[in-house]
DNA sequence: ATTCTTTGTTCAAACGTTTGAACAAAAGGG
DNA sequence: CCCTTTTGTTCAAACGTTTGAACAAAGAAT
């Protein structure tokens, strides 16, 4: 529409993109003093970078991170993987990383895994082919071999885990206390008056899974509750997961008066479960999830849950990156940061006031 | 750990990152020649290709992306622009975009605009400074002047819009028909025995918004009911939003029978506030919700809603962005592409069997 | 006035790949 | 057997930036 003509108007039209050789041309200096000019090199002269800088923007020059990654070998991206997207708390953790990593003039190239283990190799694999300059990953529920990872370690660039980490990857890790979490939870369930609390659980080869379901034990036995083997419920989170277990617990002869889901889903196939068979909630049977995910507040009743600090999570991961790819001497090694979860307390496990 | 010996491992060791050069020199052979043995060039003999690519795997080659890029001019990265992640509608859509390119060899950089103008601005900068191949984008709720997509046009890249988009930018996109789907909405809603039905709107000034309204404008006339004004009501979309309005709706003199929300977390907020007031749904007032989020099966009752195809809407946007790349002589000219959407009738507006 | 520093800039190489052109050798055609 | 075509490879430049080293000019110190 407006093309406005200026003294340059023929080279803007005439060249697809403005180089810093063309600022150089209209200045009758070198390619090299324009870079120094525009990255504010003590050595150029005030008169220079000022000149420099307003033909920069008279010929809208947008450096090429492409040209300058390639020199400089900083390509200023960082890759995360996220297991998948559709679930409120990678979505804001993510988010939260997205916002930290660009303040410091990074951009995040996003890849799913989709919790397939061949689909996270193949993210890793062309997340470096991409150089970016570290790569922020969650564990998919299939992964148990971690070879892949030494490839973003060998290559001698920030690895940063989150929420589904390793120990034997031997990286930072950000997460919460899910061993401690199930602690909270039982503290909590116990404390509403609850003595048969059954779990239902994630997979018990998944490492937060597997600490859920050992804090979980644990806290029983704190309580001098009796464990019993029929009320752990090893299965996949998903609501109709849920379903099916919350029907073999009201199945048994002494049914349970507290169910602790190791996931919002599942949590939520239980309570349809529940409604649907006119079991009271929480008064008969109380019920508490894991996630936080946002129709747990938005159901009736609205489900207790533990909140894991999401956009905390996010902002630290991003912060830790940060903090490696300053340190050139860091080695990697295990480091864990691990936060407090927060129990949510909701109308689905009230039985006193 | 284990640090396998073979004959290369002198170069393995010594060198950081394996080039084409170093295949270059362990075959005594030109770069030039392995950069076309890699790719199946034509006119190298298959006896050098198996030779160049046992090696390439030998010494863990991994391509430069940037260095490819830099010289080609094709980045094979593709900008994705999403104005929030944390709803089930873009975040499937996405993943399904992403899906599709991953496929063609193309990575995805993502980036959210978290509904605001100057993000979305910002957003598009450093997007072509990273020199993507393409933009994919939605616009936020906030943006009315498109300027700045006009330097992606000038870019000579694909631009493709979905979801939000506007015919002022005259470029491909990719939605759903917001005003038949109101029609849908209404039509079903008559079906089942409304005469008074009130609208739960988005702004006005948000294109699908509008169009949702004008719909339903359109389809109150077409089934011969009196539009009244303060059945119509404008705000934002949230669960809050919902509830208030609905606490209005539920102070009018006369009752509507019938509420079409024009976003998902508002039906869930306007559900509540009926179910606090002992309104009996759908029997007293039907509902009808925008958007098929999760939740709207999980509640009870379940919201019927609209059901927007994210998955295709993901695939197309890829598929026509792929077309776009395809054809250097294509000239970006609008080309809609509108998907009718799905109602999905849930026992929140079943009346009758 | 001579030497030493500081200041402002240029030179040239480098990052790792791609690619048009050139070239030699082998194969095919008459 | 000479000429043309095909096949397989090399040469060298290019993509746009950054960066150590070199250099000239000006200013400071002696």
């Amino acid at each position: 529409m407006l093309k406005r003509l200026n003294k340059y108007s023929n080279i803007l039209n005439m060249k697809k993109k403005t180089t810093i050789k063309d600022i150089a041309n209209v200045l009758k200096i070198t390619p090299s003093a324009v870079s120094r000019a525009l990255h504010n090199h003590p050595r150029i002269s005030d008169k220079t970078k000022e000149a420099v800088k307003k033909v920069a923007k008279e010929l809208e020059y947008q450096p090429n991170q492409l040209a300058s990654a390639l020199r400089s070998g900083k390509s200023k991206l960082v890759g995360v993987i996220v297991p998948r997207t559709n679930s409120y708390f990678f979505s804001s953790v993510v988010e939260n990383m997205e916002e930290e990593l660009n303040k410091k003039g990074y951009n995040v190239i996003f890849t799913q895994s989709n919790e397939s283990y061949d689909k996270e190799c193949r993210n890793i694999e062309t997340l470096l082919q991409t150089q970016v300059d570290g790569i922020i990953a969650s564990l998919t529920n299939e992964t148990v071999d971690f070879s892949h990872y030494e490839k973003i370690k060998a290559k001698e660039i920030p690895l940063i885990l989150y929420d589904r980490g390793d120990n034997d990857i031997g990286v930072d890790y950000i997460g919460i206390d899910d061993y401690k979490s199930s602690h909270i939870v039982v503290d909590h369930m116990v404390a509403q008056g609850c003595k048969r609390i059954a779990h239902i659980a994630g997979y018990r080869h998944t490492r937060i899974y597997n600490n859920r379901i050992r804090g979980y034990i644990d806290a029983l036995e704190k309580h001098n509750l009796p464990l019993e083997k029929e009320l752990i419920l090893e299965g996949d989170l998903t609501v109709e997961g849920g379903r099916q277990k919350m029907k073999e617990l009201l199945k048994l002869p002494k049914r349970p008066d507290g169910v602790y889901a190791a996931g919002d889903y599942a949590a939520l196939g239980a309570l349809q479960v529940l409604l649907e068979n006119n079991v009271k909630v929480p008064e008969e049977i109380a019920l508490v999830g894991f996630s936080n995910e946002p129709f747990t507040s938005l159901v009736t009743p609205a489900i207790s849950t533990i909140y894991q600090h999401n956009e905390e999570i996010g902002k630290l991961v991003a912060k830790q990156f940060l903090k490696r790819e300053k340190d050139k001497t860091w080695k990697p090694k295990l480091n864990k940061i691990i936060l407090d979860a927060e129990l949510i307390v909701r109308a689905s496990s009230k039985k006193k006031n």
